[in-house]
DNA sequence: CCGCTTTTTGACGACTTGGTCAAATTCGCC
DNA sequence: GGCGAATTTGACCAAGTCGTCAAAAAGCGG
């Protein structure tokens, strides 16, 4: 496994050795991401983690530094989930009706097809102190964004009077709750459950009640699902 | 452990060895749940516990069989607060959306003054299998009801057209995600919390969106807070 | 103050787990 | 085939934790 300097041509298909190392790398941060999601961190031991790997516990540290640097890093890739949603709405919406209802549906979305990585921010307690700071920072910055949403919406109508916080506290919850009842393989898929909560939450704040604008913003927003 | 049988009078305010009993033992859930809570299970020790408590670890096995009993018991206390609130939102309930709206302000109300034994549920994984049968069942018969009460709604006309199942999810885990945030001595009392997110249900769920009849029941409920 | 019961202690054993390291193995390449 | 670097292993240590037990301490009635 060497890049294919000089080799003959099908020799590009075979992974370079940096390629080799990233992909097992992302593969065992995966496995321990499922594994911290169902049993917790403090349960879950690397040697269960390097056993579904098919390796010994010690090649785990060739690819990483120790447990808690897995779980940062875990941590970071679920984060970029909601980054990415937050990226998307700012994209495709307008008023902050639109942009908190692409926000919800299109964050659903994404986490359904990534429970594995999602799901760890339920251990964000395992986090030694540097680690949980680093990580809270990030999380109060998304959270502010998305409080942000609203109090714009707010400021150009389309959300009736509610407090910032307490929303976003309360449908964040609603989405983090997933993780413990959401399974992949279940009867509802992902999209199902990102419109209609969508749809809860549109009833919840939006300004006026049955205005069709709301139906515009939601069909936007699954027709890119 | 014994009664006063024939002691003098003011022995009777001297606590028999029972209530001691009682007593000391609901000290250590009390503590334990904190510290569960906090930490999360696997990571609290029992030595934490004790020094808490200002004994000994080994004292703790006197009152109790071993710390998978302490969580159990815990997830027990802290379901006793859902009872509650769905006896009280049966009792002063007429139609299904006051019957939710109640249950959702009650359950709140409860929970914010009760944190330490409520966020304990967050540690449902650490259940044995035995134990993580039996909350569960609980836990189920309690999403039913709540279910039903949204189903309820639905067929005496005060609950548009949702998903009992969704909705409950939605609801719970806007709930259930106030361990992570809520601090009983932080900024907003309980009650205000309960006020603000039995609203957004209100709003979410209600088949008439401007209708008073939703003001009668949020003030009957915070009523009796 | 005595004697009996309740309560607490300190020391300890068995076990799990995170992490280390030198040695062995694998692999690409000349 | 054989060389050198990349990768993996097995043995091992140190630390922490649950749970136990005989013995000590505390509490209380007579």
């Amino acid at each position: 496994m060497r890049r294919g300097r000089h080799s003959s041509a099908w020799k590009n298909v075979v992974l370079s050795r940096d390629q080799q190392f990233a992909l097992k790398r992302a593969a065992l941060l995966r496995q321990a991401a499922r594994a911290f999601s169902a049993h917790g961190y403090h349960d879950t031991s690397l040697d269960d983690v390097a056993k579904t790997l098919g390796v010994t516990k010690a090649a785990l540290y060739y690819y990483v530094k120790n447990k808690q640097e897995i779980l940062f890093e875990c941590h970071m890739q679920a984060q970029d989930l909601g980054e990415t949603a937050l990226q998307h709405s700012e994209q495709n919406g307008r008023s902050g009706r639109d942009k908190i209802l692409l926000l919800a549906t299109k964050y659903i979305e994404l986490i359904t097809s990534e429970m594995g990585s999602f799901a760890v921010l339920g251990e964000f307690d395992a986090l030694d102190a540097e680690n949980r700071t680093i990580i809270a920072r990030r999380r109060d910055k998304f959270d502010r964004h998305f409080r942000k949403l609203v109090s714009d919406g707010i400021a150009d109508g389309s959300i009736r009077a509610v407090d910032p916080k307490l929303t976003v506290f309360f449908f964040m919850g609603a989405i983090n709750w997933m993780t413990r009842w959401f399974r992949p393989d279940g009867p509802l898929p992902g999209t199902d459950i990102a419109r209609h909560f969508a749809d809860l939450l549109d009833k919840a704040i939006s300004a006026s009640p049955a205005e069709p604008a709301a139906k515009a913003a939601r069909s936007r927003a699954s027709a890119r699902a």
